[in-house]
DNA sequence: ATTTTCTGGTGATTTAAATCACCAGATTCC
DNA sequence: GGAATCTGGTGATTTAAATCACCAGAAAAT
């Protein structure tokens, strides 16, 4: 059971300021359910259509492709206030990625044809939301691309920089994927992925037991992750 | 010199519709300006400001990223009804990549702040681009995700299938880019990329000589591509 | 006009990382 | 409650592709 205590979990949603009137969030809101699902709940999957706008409200979504040799690419780790799945609903029919609920999570489902009369209607609305998505994107891809030459130190570092830095805020954390999920991020294999966390232990750059995980040393993990 | 002949060269700025009144049309029409690029010129570089929505009106475009040991990577050869660094203006205010001309190009470059105000006002417009960017945000990201765990003889088929399929739309066509060019699109080297292309031309698969190409097997080329 | 740089190309060598083959403990399934 | 699967982990082997070292012809620069 989720308990929202944030008040503000709907700030990206219903953004601050006067983007959207009293009446449009209250007819987003009452077109909208709240959806629950438990850690390994598919939300839903790569190929099939698409129908409602996700809004995740609490909890950590994993935003994959399926590869062809059953391997996958983990794109993103959606944390709260992501609309998740966006620009498959509006940039095609299909949505072209699974996404599975590591944690816990609540999902705020919008009709898309209100939310779309909305957007129409509303053109502020929609260059918020063309600029989240903007802004998605570049980092999406800026992820991706400056892993894709780097070799395994770098990828690795680039994977604890982030949680660390987008995900938990903090040196200190636990991963909430399994060994096989984080090298479906980095983009290696499981084993790669263990043998160059264990380097890391090693050397002291990193403190590390199962899933926890401490920098030890910011800068050497920084520069890795630049060196590539 | 580029001879303006097709008449539908705004299309994509200016969809088909009541999308865009008359009045916006002649608004942005008025505010934008032509500028003309030679083959190797740069249209924006990397890390600089934004200033200007730029719509590639004829000729070809490479967007691609720096990376740290002086490797780039190609994100995407730019067609004419392309958003030329829209993610960056909406998303960011630098640019995160860099744009240079393959061929000689004319781009139509709007001031943002009329764009803007016209977005603002005109929900159906933003929907509209908003759905432009998603989709090509798709775009993007599928081939460099299916890309990054290929060989590669999947790497190589994958661009053969990109200029085939999506820039010149024949199953004959000449390479706009250097092989060094062509490696860092497809995320290899100069050296991999040629070798590779020597052996599809030694099985018959493709015809080359220089920048030229003919898929013999389309079938076998897809494949490939499939397979990784 | 002639250096200098870029381009396409090939061969030999090196190297990083995937793959294969395990194992023990924890989960999950029937 | 036992079988089957998943997980984290390590070592040995294989392999794909990067790197290095060239070369000749084209293109650019001085």
């Amino acid at each position: 059971m989720i308990i929202k205590t944030n008040p503000d979990i709907y700030d990206k949603l219903f953004p601050k300021g006067d983007i959207l009137t009293n009446e449009e969030i209250s007819q987003l809101k009452s077109s909208g359910k709240t959806i629950n699902f438990n850690k390994k709940d598919v939300v839903f999957r790569q190929g099939t259509l698409t129908s409602h706008v996700m809004y995740l409200e609490t909890g950590l979504i994993k935003l994959f492709k399926n590869g062809r040799n059953n391997r996958s690419f983990i794109l993103k780790i959606a944390t709260p206030g992501y609309f998740i799945g966006f620009v498959s609903i509006f940039g095609d029919d299909t949505f072209q990625y699974t996404a599975t609920a590591i944690e816990d999570s609540s999902v705020f489902f919008i009709d898309i044809n209100t939310f779309n009369s909305v957007l129409e209607k509303n053109g502020k609305y929609s260059v918020y939301l063309l600029k989240k998505v903007c802004k998605d994107n570049l980092n999406i891809v800026d992820r991706i691309t400056s892993q894709y030459h780097k070799q395994l130190p770098g990828k690795i570092a680039d994977i604890i920089l982030y949680f660390s830095e987008k995900i938990y805020h903090s040196n200190t954390f636990e991963f909430p994927l399994t060994r096989n999920e984080l090298a479906e991020l980095a983009g290696t294999t499981k084993e790669s992925f263990i043998r160059t966390l264990t380097e890391f232990k090693n050397d002291k750059i990193i403190v590390s037991d199962g899933k926890l995980l401490e920098i030890k040393s910011l800068e050497i993990v920084k520069t890795l992750s630049r060196i590539g």
